[in-house]
DNA sequence: AAACAACATTGATATATATCAAATGACGTA
DNA sequence: TACGTCATTTGATATATATCAATGTTGTTT
C-alpha cells in the first residue's frame, strides 16, 4: 500500500512515496485512497479492526472523486455502482416531482455516506449536489458487499449506516408531519451544530452551506418563513444571524423550542 | 425439516408430519417455520435460490409470533434482536415526541419486513402496532447476518430491503413537504391498492385497516381534513367511500391528482 | 467604481388546513 | 334491545404559513 503524505485540493494533486521510497504526484481521481490513513476513518468506517484487516479494508475504496460546488455527484436515474464517503465538502440530496417541485431529503457532511438510495433498483432515485467543492471516496458497492461477507464488523457497519438513515428519515417525518416552523428550524440548527461539533467545529457557531430556500425545502416551509423564523430567534436573543453565519447564544432555549418536555 | 401442512390461526395450532410420517400439532410460537414452503416467500425472501440453499435459508426464521390487534410487536426503547416478516395482518409503525405527539411512519402488510430501525443502536426507536390480528416470522438479526455472509443473494436482498425503505421514506418526505391534502391522500390510496394488488387483492377495492386519524398522522394532516378529502373525492365521483371500505372508480383521476404531469 | 445577479429580509394580504363543536353512524356488550 | 364507546362526518371559525411585492445585502463582473 502506498503511503499518502499530503493532498493539495487546489491543484488536484496528491503526493506520496512508493515502496522504494521515491516521490510521486498524481491526480486524486486515479489514486487509491487508504482508509487506514484517513483521519475520518472513525466516522465512516468501523472501529475494532486490527492492522492486517485494516489493509484489506483499504480495498473497499477504489478512487476519489472531486465534485465542484453546484455539480451533481449522481442524479436521479443514474446507474448505481458505488456508495460515496464524503471526505471534504457538503452535499444536499433531493428528490423532485415531474412538475418541478423539489424536496431536499438531507444535508451531508464529511464522514457521511451517500448513495444508499441506489441499491434497491440499481438506479439512483435522488440527486446528490455539492453545496461547496467536495471530495469523496468512491466505494464500488460490489467491493463493499464482497468485503462485508469476509468481515462481520464491516457488514455490521454497513447495516448500521442504512438503519441510521432510516431512523433519521423517521425523525424528519416527525418534523414535517407534526412540528411548527419554529420547532423545525430549532431542530435543524441543533442537529447541524451537533454534527459539526462531532467533527471538531464549534458547538455554538456555524456557517450555513445552504440557502434559505434549501433549508425551507428540507423543512417543508417557504424561504420567507425560514427567514422570518431566523429573525424571530434573533429578536428573542436565542441566536445571532448574519446571512449564512449563525451563532447560537442560548442552546437551551433552542432545545426547549424543539422539545418543551425535557427542558 | 418438518413439512408444514396446515395452520389454524384461531386455535393457534399447527399440524405437520415428521420424518416418520406421523402427525403432530403444536403451538406456532414454538415451531420452526419453513420459508421454503411459505407462499409469501417471493415477497420477503430472495429468489434464485436452489433447493439446497433453500433448506439453509429456513434457518433464518427462528419462530413465529402472534400479535393481537392493538398489541405492540415492539416498542420504542425495546432491545433489538430480530427483524420481523409479516405473514398475516397489518401493522403501523410510529414515533412519538415527549409531549405525546405521534407520527405514523408507515403501514406494513404481509410479506413486508419491520424492525430495521433497531439495527443502528440495538434499540428500537419506533413502535410497531398490529392494526389487525397478525402473525409474523421472527428472524433473529444474528441469523440474518450469519447467513448473509454465506449467501450473497440473501445479502443483496437485505441491502435492497433497507434501501427500499430509505427510498420510500424519501417519497413520504416529498408528500409531507410539498404536497397538498388531496395529493397526499391520492398518493396514499394509490400506494395501498398497488401493494394489495401485488398480493392478489383487487386493484380497485380495499378495506382500510387504519382510522382517519392514523391516515392523517401518516400524511401530516388532521383527521377532519382526511375525512373532508375523502368526501371531496367521493363527490367528484373518483371514489366510493363507506367508512373503511373504499372503491376506486377513477384510478386515472387519482393519478392525475397525485401527478398532473404524467397523465 | 458601477452594475449586476443571487440571496435575504420584511411587510401586506390570501388561503389551506387546523381547531372547535355538534350530529351521526357503527359496533360491541350488558 | 338498549346503552356506551369510538370513529366518522360536517359546519363555522381561527390561524399558521404561503403568496405577492418591495427593499436591502453581498459578492462578482465589467
Amino acid at each position: 500500500m502506498l503511503e499518502l503524505l499530503s493532498t493539495n485540493l487546489d491543484t488536484k494533486t496528491v503526493s506520496f512515496k512508493d515502496e522504494s521510497n521515491s516521490w510521486h504526484t498524481m491526480n486524486p481521481a486515479t489514486i487509491k485512497v487508504a482508509c487506514s490513513n484517513c483521519n475520518l476513518r472513525e466516522l465512516c468506517m468501523p472501529v475494532g479492526f486490527n492492522a492486517d484487516d485494516m489493509q484489506r479494508l483499504d480495498d473497499v475504496v477504489a478512487t476519489r472523486r472531486r465534485v465542484r460546488q453546484g455539480e451533481h455527484l449522481f442524479s436521479n436515474g443514474d446507474h448505481f455502482t458505488s456508495l460515496y464517503a464524503i471526505r471534504t465538502g457538503f452535499f444536499k440530496t433531493c428528490v423532485s416531482t415531474e412538475d418541478g417541485r423539489e424536496q431536499v431529503t438531507g444535508f451531508q457532511m464529511a464522514g457521511e455516506i451517500i448513495g444508499l438510495d441506489g441499491i434497491v433498483t440499481d438506479f439512483h432515485s435522488c440527486n446528490a449536489v455539492a453545496l461547496e467543492d467536495a471530495d469523496v471516496c468512491v466505494m464500488p458497492f460490489a467491493n463493499v458487499e464482497d468485503l462485508s461477507r469476509e468481515f462481520p464488523v464491516l457488514q455490521r457497519h454497513v447495516h448500521k449506516i442504512m438503519s441510521r438513515e432510516i431512523v433519521r428519515e423517521n425523525s424528519v417525518m416527525m418534523l414535517l408531519g407534526n412540528m411548527r416552523a419554529e420547532e423545525r428550524l430549532a431542530a435543524f440548527l441543533l442537529n447541524l451544530v451537533q454534527r459539526l461539533h462531532a467533527r471538531g467545529f464549534s458547538q455554538s457557531e456555524l456557517v450555513l452551506r445552504m440557502t434559505r430556500e434549501e433549508i425551507g425545502s428540507y423543512l417543508g416551509m417557504k424561504l420567507e418563513t425560514v427567514s422570518r423564523t431566523f429573525s424571530k430567534f434573533s429578536e428573542d436573543g436565542i441566536i445571532e444571524v448574519k446571512q449564512r453565519y449563525v451563532h447560537i447564544l442560548k442552546p437551551d432555549a433552542l432545545k426547549k423550542i424543539f422539545n418543551p418536555q425535557t427542558c
